[in-house]
DNA sequence: TTAAAAAGTGTCAAAATTACACCAAGAATC
DNA sequence: GATTCTTGGTGTAATTTTGACACTTTTTAA
């Protein structure tokens, strides 16, 4: 095999996953102590290296399997770091992403296996390196998305309760929302279906729960709230 | 010095560059033949190699520079591109960056020492390895972003027209844009300043300069176009 | 029966957006 | 010096979108 690019140094390159998650409408994601050194103990974001044999997009779906045991989450690329000191061990570049995940279906034994826990956003301790840095870009790409892609529907279950949505809304944007307008808002958009089925579990009178019609977004893939 | 991370492999990583320039009221970019192997002689972006001591950005910046020798363009990351074989000579991770710049600062015999021309984006021709989807995500990300962010300037000569404008923002989104409605929005942004500098070069009758208050801008940076 | 908690519903005013057509100024041509 | 050509510059009215705002319904628990 012919040797390109000799006398150029390689880096290491890494992934580390920002997973969102929603609970007690509150916004919460998840970190857990740094299990190797440099900076052993240290809160820290999930995340692995890029193997040889993988994309860079494959070793984020690999770590973030590892890491729920979950395949097919919504996360999109945030942004690569690579500050020179980044990493205080080695060179290491790495791309942040973002995965969006229902809390519920989130296997909890896995919490501890892989010392990770959920924490929410406003209680956010100083993490490892640079990754607040990536909680905060991936926060911004959150708020700017979500009003233009259907994203809050997979921090949610399948079927949803329209004051759930808007708690999502809330958690995300940071800001309340009235009621009325969202609903209305709601109602002029055709792939939220409303069900025949009754949540009763939240409220003693009972809420209508709600489908995110995906089929029927993909054909008309216009979204605005 | 201790080696962390050991059996972990590396991967060489560049970044690649989406130069946009405005003229003849067209959005254009640069790309050149390649002159390296693999693929020599191919239509490519311009790039170059991360180096051991520079961030990812530094070097963006480096390349940048060594193509035009202007320092201070703007510029912002789109995208990193990670697939496997995504370079047919050695696994290269790829950072995308997208650049803004005023043709006319551009200095015409940089061009064909680094063999590279301005080609219109919708004359692109088939690109080396990924960079047709660089360029894609680029523009997606400047279509995006224009409305919500003075891109446009960045475009454009520090004293412009507004009918220039308002062709940077046909080019960029790609449709017509009606003069009278877009001169009233202009009329509403305080940070758009009218000189007492009149244009004669481009219209007969004569139109009247316009700036980019950047001071005013970042005193209430809120744009929305 | 009464209180508490969340679900659900409509109107009106203000603001933003869109569509639309003509005159002005100067240069070039006859 | 009259005509034509090119680009700059301007306002209004209809429509749509947004935002503010309060009370009734249903069920459970006290």
């Amino acid at each position: 095999m012919t040797e390109f690019y000799s006398g150029v140094q390689k880096a290491f390159v890494s992934v580390d996953i920002i997973v969102f998650g929603f609970e007690d409408s509150k916004l919460k994601l998840l970190i857990g102590k740094r299990q190797m050194d440099p900076g052993r103990g240290e809160w820290s974001l999930y995340g692995g290296f890029v193997g040889a044999m993988e994309s860079v997009d494959e070793a984020a779906n690999r770590v973030l399997f590892e890491l729920t045991g979950l395949r097919n989450l919504y996360m999109k690329q945030v942004h690569t770091f690579g500050a020179v000191e980044r990493d205080p061990g080695e060179r290491v570049i790495s791309v942040a992403y973002c995965a969006l995940i229902n809390v519920k279906d989130y296997d909890r034994h896995l919490l501890e296996e892989h010392g990770v826990q959920w924490v929410e956003l406003n209680k956010m301790p100083r993490l490892y390196s640079d990754h607040n840095d990536m909680v905060k870009r991936a926060i911004t790409l959150l708020r700017r998305r979500i009003n233009t892609e259907p994203l809050s529907f997979n921090l949610l279950p399948d079927l949803f309760t329209l004051t759930q949505l808007q708690h999502v809304y809330e958690a995300v944007l940071g800001e309340e929302i009235d009621k009325r307008n969202f609903r209305k808002r709601i109602k002029s958009i055709d792939f939220i279906e409303k069900t025949e089925l009754i949540d009763k579990l939240t409220s003693k009178r009972g809420a209508a729960l709600y489908r995110f019609n995906k089929r029927m977004y993909e054909e008309d893939p216009s979204f605005k709230l």
